[in-house]
This record gives C-alpha cells, structure tokens and sequence, in this order.
RNA sequence: CGGGGUGUGGCACAGUUUGGUAGUGCGCUUGGUUCGGGACCAAGAGGCCGCAGGUUCAAGUCCUGUCACUCCGACCA
C-alpha cells in the first residue's frame, strides 16, 4: 500500500468499511441520489442505464421461451390480497396502504402491491376455462413497494423495480419445470452476463415464499463474504388456484386445477454486481449491461488531429459498442479516475503519439492492463478487451467465492473458520428440523441459504443435533 | 422496530460546550498558462444552517417535536 498512490480520494476503502464503500460507489458513480422519502431512492441516467441493459436482455430471452408481457394494476383491494392465507401473512407487515382518495375515505382500503399473485390470480380466474388456454406464460416489468424497516440503495428499498413472471400450467410437472427453467435462465444470465458466479438451490420451509410449495433461488456471494439472493422461483402448486377459484376443463371433461409459478429479479442486481465486482478505485461492470462499454479518451486533446482522430475512431466503435468520447476539458488523469470510478470495462487512450504511430491504448478496467494495439484492428481488438473483462472479473468473484466457502461439520468447527477466515459459505449437512436450523443461526450467526441443487455432501449427520442428516445446506450471512 | 452517529453554499466539513456580523477546502463561472494518472494563477458567483414550534433584545448554537441519511441488531428480494 505505501508506494501506490490512491487516486480516488472520495472513495472509502473497502477494506475499511465495506458499508460505507458501497454507499459511496452508488452516489460517486452517478447511479443513484436520495429523494425525500425514506428508502426511495432516484435511480439517475447511469444507474438506469444500467437497468435498461438488464431488462433488455432478460426480456428477450423470456420472449424466446414464449412469455408474453402484460401489465397489472398496482392496488390491490384488502379482500383480494386476503384470499390466500400463508401469503397475507407473510407480506402484511410490509405493505404500504392507500386510505383515501382525495379526501374522501375508501370503504375498502387498498394494498400498493408488494408482488402481484393475487392480481394475476383474479385475472387467470376469468380468462381460464380449458386446457387449450394452458399455458399462460405472463411477465410484468413494473414497481412493487415494501414498507421496510431499514434500506440500502438497491439491496433494499420501500419501492424497487422488478420482473414478475406468473405463469399457470396444465399438471404440476409442467410447472415445476417452468420454475426450475427460469431459475436456470436467471443462473445463465448471472454467470454470462453479469460474470457473478451464483449457487442454485431451494429455500428451506421456514424460509420460502409466502404461499408456495418450493421456492428455489440463486445465491451469490459478494466481496465481503456475505450472501445475496439475487433471485427466486417459485413453484406454487394448486394452492392459490384453489383458494382464488381457478379451473380450467381438461381434455376428459373433468374440471381441474392449474399448476402455477413465479419467479423475480429486481434492481438487487445492481447491488449485486457492485459488490462482486467493485473496488477501491470504484464501480467495475460487466461489458454486457454497461451503459458505456468503451470510453474514448483524447490525450492532449488541444493538439492538432487529436480530435479529429477520437471521433473517427468513436464513429468506428459505435457500430458495434456502446461508445462515449469525452472531449470534456478536464484533464487526462481526471478523466482515467472518472470512468475508472464508473467503472467502464475498457478504456481508450488516443494521442499525438499514437496518431502518429497508426496505433492507441487500450486499457481494461478490472486490472489496469495497457496493451498498444494497432488501428486497423481496433473493433477485434476491442471485442477481445470486453470478453478478458468478463471473464475477468468472473474469475475474481468464482475465487472469492471458492475462497470462502467452507466445509464444516460441527457448530464449533463453523465458528472457528468464520473468525479466523471471514465470512463465506458454510456447507454443512442439516436434519431438516426447523429447531436445528434456528440453533444454527442463533449460536454460529449464519442463517440456510439454500439446499444446493448439487448436494455434495449426501451422507453423515446434522451439525447441530448429530442425527442423520437430509440435506448438505449453504449457510451465510445475509444481506 | 431497538441502539449509536449525522443533517450548515453543489460536495466534504469547521463553528454548537460558553447564544452576539455564516467560515474553510474542493467544485462552479470568467480570463490566462497547462495537458500520457484527479494541473496552476487571478478575479467572481453561490447559504432563510433538514423542517416545524418554543425560550430570548438576539438562535446554526438552548428546549420540544418531526423528517431524512448512515452504521449495528431483529425482519425481508
């Protein structure tokens, strides 16, 4: 540390404060400012460009595997929300209710939507009658709010921006397929795209979604050694199509219940690739959903052709990359620091010296690497730097996360190797007791994650009470 | 929801103990010199001190309330 010079000031170190780290990279890379309500944050260009990318490739991809987008509306009447009972109960301590219109006050209060099962239900109710109406595969990019306690700009906040995928099949084996097939293309889109490296799996009983039958999500591990889930699936039975009265006629005429599902990913993801990939010079993103994937930047810009030269080569790259020269005034030592701290994946330095060699610099973001390529290759060139990013910081976050991720098979033993080695995964076999999970958590502070679709562990006894055990689960400290 | 911390030009903070003309650095504007890792000089502009009450001749400072941010817990995507 003592002969590199820090140069980014504003930023606070990870090392010394990973809170405080993360908050600063959202509001010094422009993603976000704070509004006036607690927990609602403006989501500003930068961020939302960010958003954007992501919403644009997800959305694609459900339209290939057939899903159609439909729009709800965002109140829900307290009578609807109540249908299903597991499900009032888990959302009611968090929602946020509408009491009066102008100033009248409404005889039924209504819910702004925490998620929209029960609105989709009430519509497949109507809309539902044969089996040739199977399946319905919906998804709905909107706001839900959630009234919590304490917020963090994307990993938690009262309103936040999300897919909802519901869908209602024809048997249960169909639709337990369809959860599991999102989560899979929720995975793919992580590991490829966003070069997050994630664990499937299902949430244990105690921590599954309000009215399902199984819920799966993906786990991520960020730098610190804690957990995010970064996005569920959930398979929900016939239990809301019963409770909301659903039918449908099947091909023998008898009258039967569909089989439904959800799945969801909101803005948490951006939370995510900030502490997986972030550092202490700011914001790294992946190429893939980065609202600048190439910034040009003129190195004694003053100089004649300089210019010129940067904008030939920006009308070049904007053919196949999201492009930004900054001509700006500022320095060139500012401007490293500037799109370093945005975090664009590759950089582009172009000067007199390079102008008159037929050449430029291209330097990528996760590792500082130069390398001085010629201009008659610059577009492959490019195309090269963005997949070393990605793949980059893929392998940064995987040795992190393999890092920290432990084996243990004693409470004791799970103790020790968190305070010696830091947060992480604890693999460790469990009974299946809602009891032992609880003791767990209460006694070594980290909670289930999942119970990882690849179970490696499969024989032995549970780490808490020694009785044979049912499942190698993922514990962690979660954010 | 419990416990701590913080709200003062755009940003970071000092000033609050002991009430008495609102400050510093960065940024911003204009002009000039610079330009391959956050340049420099000069002259400017910009603040009902989070908000609402109260005490006082006088409140950034004291009192009451409230809102927000932040950190640590419990709960959650």
């Amino acid at each position: 540390m003592a002969d590199e010079k820090k140069l980014v000031k504003e930023i606070t170190s990870m090392d010394d404060d990973f809170a405080k780290w993360y908050t600063d990279i959202c509001k010094k890379a422009d993603l976000i400012d704070y509004s006036s309500v607690k927990g609602c944050i403006i989501m500003r260009p930068y961020g939302f460009a960010i958003w954007e990318n992501i919403q644009k490739i997800l959305d694609e991809r459900f339209k290939e595997g057939g899903h159609e987008n439909v729009y709800m509306p965002m109140f829900i009447p307290e009578s609807l929300l109540q249908k299903e009972k597991d499900h009032v109960e888990g959302f009611a301590p968090e929602v946020a209710w509408v009491t009066h219109g102008g100033n009248e006050k409404l005889t039924e209060r209504l819910c702004v939507r925490p998620t929209s099962e029960t609105l989709f239900c009430e519509h497949f109710a109507n809309i539902i009658r044969s089996y040739r109406d199977l399946p319905k595969l919906y998804n709905q990019w909107c706001s839900v709010v959630r009234w919590e306690k304490t917020t963090r700009p994307f990993l938690r906040s009262r309103e936040f921006l999300w897919q909802e995928g519901h869908t209602m099949h024809a048997s249960a084996e169909e639709a337990e397929q369809e959860t599991i097939r999102q989560l899979n293309l929720y995975a793919d889109f992580f590991e490829n795209d966003l070069a997050i490296p994630v664990i499937k799996g299902r949430k244990t009983e105690s921590d599954k979604f309000a009215g399902a039958v199984a819920t799966y999500a993906i786990e991520a591990l960020m730098h610190d050694g804690k957990a995010l889930q970064a996005g569920t699936s959930h398979y929900f039975g016939d239990g809301f199509a019963k409770a909301f009265n659903i039918t449908y006629t099947d091909k023998d005429n008898k009258l039967r219940y569909p089989h439904q599902t959800s799945w969801g990913v909101s803005t948490r993801m951006i939370g995510a690739i900030i502490m997986s990939h972030g550092d202490n010079e700011g914001l790294v993103l992946p190429p893939a959903i980065a609202p600048i994937q190439v910034v040009i930047l003129p190195v004694a810009q003053h100089k004649e052709g300089v210019l010129e030269k940067a904008n030939e080569l920006k009308a070049r790259l904007a053919k196949r990359f999201r492009t930004k020269l900054d001509d700006s005034e500022n320095s060139a030592g500012w401007k490293f620091s500037e799109y370093e701290m945005k975090g664009v994946p590759v950089r582009l330095e172009i000067g007199p010296r390079d102008i008159e060699k037929n050449e430029c610099v291209l330097v990528t973001r996760h590792n500082r690497e130069k390398t001085v390529v010629s201009l008659d290759r610059l577009e492959d060139a490019v195309a090269e730097k963005l997949k070393q990013v990605r793949d980059g910081i893929y392998q940064k976050a995987l040795d992190n996360c393999n890092r920290r991720t432990y084996r243990c098979d004693s409470m004791e033993e799970i103790k020790t190797v968190l305070k010696e080695k830091g947060d992480g995964f604890v693999k460790a076999l469990w009974c299946g007791s809602e009891e032992c999970e609880d003791k767990v958590k209460e006694e070594t502070g980290v909670g289930s994650r999942c119970i990882p679709m690849e179970q490696e562990l499969i024989s032995g006894r549970c780490v808490c009470c020694g009785r044979p055990s049912r499942y190698m689960v993922l514990w962690a400290v979660a954010y």
